[in-house]
DNA sequence: GCCGTTTTCGGCCCGACTGTTTTCAGTCG
């Protein structure tokens, strides 16, 4: 797949172009970019079939983008590129990544004291040649030597599910002051993005002085970026930044919809809006001076003749058209969850009691809760083995009976988590797999595998007429790993022919299937399942995340099997209850 | 460089804050 290479030459095309003071060029080549990240389809193999003129048919690309495509798929590179790089010749994608830094202070940077990269900012921050810099100054050398600070300590972005409890007890906080009338998260949080650059909270505030000062002296606070009558900016002591709008009532709804996003998104509503005479802007809806709408967002998208777009939806790679067209799915909501299928206990590496388990989904609300804890295999310590199994089966089923005793309606399945061991055969002999409610299969191991072996490896364990769930399909780790190499396109063919159901994720490191994989698979009408993969009760609280996903996904709630009440869980799907 | 039920040429989203200036460019979202 060429897309993804293809996408970085061209955000990187679109950086030198900038900082080369060309104008325009930079925005198509970023719009390009973006559609190629997310286009489903090869490049290359669209190219075989079709030559050139196939490609014009990809949005965004015409006479020169398509020449591009075709050179770096004959000779690798794009000379075009290679020239801009040996005329600019820095390493322009890292040094953006500096807070404060863009594309005229980069350049002024690069030809007055030759810095080519972060080693080269960082000793000339350090020996103070910087401040005396035309258009530079004190400040701007100490905020570009705490960005680089910055930039090595986090790289940048963080979790969803690390900096989510923070973002909600700061909005608790918020909501409990008098002077604030209305509080929402935006941006990328709100978006339910895996990683997170910074947070952005707005508020409606009859006192904005009294909310911006109560905001940067709160005690987590280590550095305050921002001060001003509308916006506040502070760096957390935990290494992120979060920015503080206060708008007023009638803005509040398109503010909301503005700081949200995505970017690409806010571009597209607002060219719909200039077409239909209007303006948007995160003070509202105008017809010349006149203001129409800006309350809610429902207000703001209907004023421009859309119907309200999901926050999670909000991406420009579809929402648009799917909204203009009447067919903008309804997303499934995590109150819609019945159980969750992926759990582990003590009897493999849980670190709580099939009880504690059980009493935690209990306490959640569950319908249902399936435990799945390893099977025995080099790796996973203390996995079980067939007759392990059988033992943790006897016990399930007094608890079952105890529930059934006391009228409580609560059901526990039994499952496992069997490997799939490098020739793609399962840990655990069929004998033993028939006894169980449901099968899940995933990978722990050979996970540098060559792309058909491992494609070959999956394809064998999916065929299992045993297994039902296939567990963290892709293997990805945020920010550590990378996906397993593999066709995923033929997963998806065998997991439909197989009636697999496909998991979602809830772990915040993992979310896999991400929301693109989502998409693709919803699109071949494979069913999915939502589970947390706890190993402590408390992860069971993570299904908000896997949820989140689901809904970037465009996952409605007949997607989801873990939405179904207990008897429609049997009876839909290939998962048997044997017990 | 791309694109068009206002255009095959002339547009390409819009506004706030900072730090540098001395009226504004650069950056950010």
């Amino acid at each position: 797949m060429k897309n993804q290479e293809l996408a970085k030459i061209f955000f990187e095309m679109a950086n030198y172009l900038e900082i080369d003071g060309v104008s325009f060029k930079p925005f198509a080549y970023r719009k390009v970019a973006l559609t190629l990240d997310s286009l489903k389809d090869d490049v290359g193999e669209i190219y075989i079939n079709g030559g050139i003129k196939a490609l014009y048919e990809i949005s965004g690309v015409g006479e020169g983008i398509a020449k591009g495509i075709e050179e770096y798929l004959k000779t690798g590179k794009i000379k075009s590129l290679e020239a801009l790089k040996k005329k600019l010749p820095f390493k322009v994608e890292e040094l953006l990544k500096v807070e404060g830094l863009g594309p005229k202070k980069i350049k002024v940077l690069y030809q007055k004291l030759g810095i080519k990269n972060l080693k080269d900012l960082s000793k000339m921050a350090k020996s103070h040649k910087i401040a005396p810099l035309f258009g530079f100054g004190e400040k701007t050398e100490k905020n570009i030597l705490q960005g680089l600070e910055f930039l090595k300590q986090s790289k940048g972005r963080f979790l969803l599910g690390d900096i989510m409890s923070t973002v909600k007890e700061i909005i608790k906080r918020l909501e409990n002051r008098k002077e604030i009338k209305q509080v929402s998260v935006a941006g990328s949080v709100r978006r339910q993005k895996e990683t997170i650059g910074d947070i952005d909270i707005l508020v409606v505030s009859d006192k904005p002085k009294k909310t911006a000062d109560f905001f940067v002296k709160m005690p987590e606070v280590e550095k305050i970026w921002a001060n001003g009558g509308t916006k506040c900016s502070v760096r957390f002591k935990e290494g992120f930044d979060i920015d503080l709008r206060m708008v007023k009532k009638e803005s509040f709804g398109s503010a909301l919809q503005y700081f949200t996003g995505s970017k690409e998104h806010n571009i597209a509503t607002r060219k719909i809006a200039i077409e239909k005479g209007l303006k948007l802007s995160e003070y509202g809806v105008f017809k010349g001076k006149k203001y129409i709408a800006g309350k809610t967002e429902q207000e703001v998208y209907k004023a421009i003749g859309l119907p309200y777009i999901e926050p999670e939806m909000r991406q420009d790679d579809g929402e648009i058209q799917a909204a203009i067209e009447g067919k903008l799915p309804i997303l499934v909501e995590l109150k819609d969850i019945k159980g969750n299928l992926h759990t582990h206990t003590l009897d493999s590496d849980g670190d709580n009691s099939l009880e504690d388990m059980v009493q935690k989904a209990i306490d959640m609300g569950h319908e249902y809760i399936g435990i799945s804890d390893h099977s025995k295999f080099i790796g996973i310590t203390n996995g079980l083995d067939g007759k392990k199994l059988l033992k943790q089966n006897e016990e399930i089923q007094k608890l079952n009976l105890k529930f059934k005793e006391q009228g409580i309606k609560f059901r526990i399945l039994h499952g496992c988590e069997v490997d799939i061991l490098p020739d793609g055969s399962l840990a655990i002999e069929d004998e033993f797999l028939e006894k169980l409610d449901y099968v899940i299969i995933s990978i722990h191991s050979g996970m540098k595998m060559k792309r058909k072996e491992m494609t070959e490896r999956i394809v064998k364990a999916l065929e299992n007429p045993n297994v039902d769930i296939f567990a963290h399909p892709t293997g990805r780790l945020i920010g550590q790993r990378d996906e397993y190499q593999m066709d995923f396109d033929k997963i998806l063919e065998v997991a439909k022919r197989a009636g697999i159901i496909l998991e979602i994720n809830s772990s915040p490191r993992r979310l896999d299937l991400n929301g693109f994989n989502i998409r693709q698979a919803k699109a071949r009408g494979i069913k999915m399942i939502i589970n947390t993969d706890s190993h402590q009760k408390e992860q069971m609280d993570l299904m908000e995340y896997g949820v989140g996903q689901a809904r970037r996904g465009w996952a409605e709630k007949s997607d989801i099997i873990n939405t179904l009440p207990i008897q429609e869980l049997i009876e839909n799907f290939k998962l048997k209850i044997k017990n």
